[in-house]
DNA sequence: CTTGGAAAGTCAACAAGGCTGACTTAAAAT
DNA sequence: ATTTTAAGTCAGCCTTGTTGACTTTCCAAG
């Protein structure tokens, strides 16, 4: 059951140290969500909403179908989001141009404004816990989050690698 | 607004390289709650379940104020989560024995048996992201992580670290 | 020894944000 | 012309979080 194979370097691998790495990843994600969570309570939004805007803000004119893909929620859960952010004047839903089925979400100026608010925190966040562990320690942080993914996510996340490398 | 200073090896620290890190921590979240996850809907339990026999599995006879301050939610949240788990029989209860307010809390042979199905997963997806990045990327993962935290989480952290080391 | 307060539990009501299923509309594709 | 796809909508359900009000138990300090 427990990794103790050639009794060489594999100790990372033990059962011990795979729980701690379980338990960071949870405590870790309370910290990574708390000051997100805090402005948007101001705003009467939820997670849900940041999700959307965050990644509105990262593939302007993005379709709703893409969008369900990427956030892996039924389009009746995204919708209703969606449909506040639309009524609140944040997100606008464009008829697409060459195919009018298609909606291009892209963010108003409160929409951007907003979602500069919690991203600037969040990336506040981030930047301290980078500072802290150094480069080196953010290549591994990299590494093992890749890893960790589903193939499907991982997809989603290297379009982003890509855009912006 | 943006770290260009002393245009060193600062530049892990730039506001794109802190975006990836916030959606890897998104993606690979996704990822390590998808196993138990699939687990728990067999039984008709959530991730609050899974949370409440986790920490109860780490700290047998742990008391329910404790198991508040290391989730961070309402006791009348827990409550419903470990009424159902205690009625279930996964989870016994005991009156404590110093002090008879407190609840000593304890898994049964069943609640021990869901216990290591969900971790046995989730461990799986760890040493498997973890075999992937290698020692080196593991070591720089938890300290990432470990600096993201709140500092009340930190010391929860911790005190698993101590029991194990 | 009484009283104050902490720990635990309970009830009720509510909200966010997931889900399913059924259905419409519009437009693209075949 | 028909089928498929993208989006939206309505209704209803579940989990898991919240507040507020209240009780019971019982330790500990005055």
């Amino acid at each position: 059951m427990t990794d103790r194979s050639s009794g060489e370097a594999l100790l990372f691998l033990t059962d011990e140290q795979l729980k701690k790495g379980i338990e960071a990843m949870f405590f870790a994600y309370r910290g990574f969500t708390a000051d997100p969570d805090r402005i948007l309570e101001n705003y009467g939004y939820g997670r849900a909403h940041h999700r959307a805007v965050h990644f509105i803000k990262r593939s302007p004119g993005t379709t709703v179908s893409n969008l369900l893909s990427i956030l892996g929620v039924t389009k009746q859960s995204l919708n209703r989001v969606l449909r506040t952010l639309v009524e609140e004047g944040l997100v606008e839903a464009r008829v697409g141009a060459r195919d009018k089925r298609e909606r291009n979400l892209f963010l108003t100026s409160s929409g951007v404004a907003l979602e500069q608010e919690l991203s600037h925190a969040q990336r506040a966040r981030m930047r301290d816990a980078f500072r802290t562990a150094g480069p080196e320690a953010v290549h591994g942080f990299r590494q093992v989050l890749e890893a960790m993914m589903d193939p499907e996510m991982r997809r989603h996340f290297s379009a982003l690698k890509d855009a912006a490398e």
